[in-house]
DNA sequence: TGCCCGATTAACT
DNA sequence: GTTAATCGGGCAA
């Protein structure tokens, strides 16, 4: 896999506690963990988070048979199809009666991916994945997909900033300084 | 049942 | 900066 002392030691998932917590904490602690799927890894330089009823939250008409992972328990995956044709991952946060959940929006290759391949931006990430709606509801900490520990990102270089897409100026984006594994223009990634 | 639009992306002008 | 691709969810009727 990676380089180091312990390259061939998978490192650990994170426990279901690491997600049992407040989703803006658990949103900037995710940076620099590494997904992993289907033989594949890469380090999170991208996140949203989504908190409760909000207008921009997919929870905020209540549960749904969509969107009922962001309800259930921290640890698990909810992955919705957007625009018909692309697939966006978000990882549920917090114990709690009302929806949140992150967005994984961009990440680097570590591992398993061919040399082009691009993983800034949901679409694009879930498309190098290979990550479909099927695999919404699973849990991270037994399932097909994991995240794994690494090191935390210096908050010299955490970005936070407003959601991609959304109008209002919550600043629920958080993303690492300079990384080509972050989305949008360059501006977004300063 | 129909209509509108979206936590996107790429390919235009 | 603008627009097409493409379709299921949510809400009005």
């Amino acid at each position: 896999m990676t380089t180091g002392p312990r390259s061939g030691a998978a490192s650990r998932r994170l426990p279901r506690s690491f997600f049992a917590r407040p989703t803006l904490v658990v949103a900037r602690d995710l940076l620099g963990k590494v997904l992993t799927y289907d033989g594949k890894a890469a380090r999170l330089v991208e996140v949203e988070a989504y908190i409760g009823a909000e207008p921009a939250s997919h929870a905020r008409s209540g549960p749904t048979a969509r969107n009922y992972p962001m309800f259930g328990p921290p640890g698990f995956t909810y992955v919705y199809r957007i625009y018909g044709m692309y697939d966006c991952l978000n990882l549920a946060t917090e114990p709690k009666g009302f929806g949140a959940a992150i967005l994984v929006r961009g990440a680097e290759p570590v591992a398993g991916f061919n040399e082009r391949a691009r993983l800034a931006g949901p679409g694009l990430l879930c498309a190098a994945f290979g990550i479909t709606t099927a695999l919404t509801n699973v849990d991270l900490t037994r399932g097909p997909v994991a995240v794994r520990d690494a090191p935390q990102v210096p908050a010299r270089l955490v970005g936070r900033s407003a959601r991609i897409g959304v109008g209002d100026g919550k600043l629920f984006r958080f993303y690492v300084r300079g990384s080509s594994g972050v989305s949008g223009p360059a501006a977004a990634r300063a």
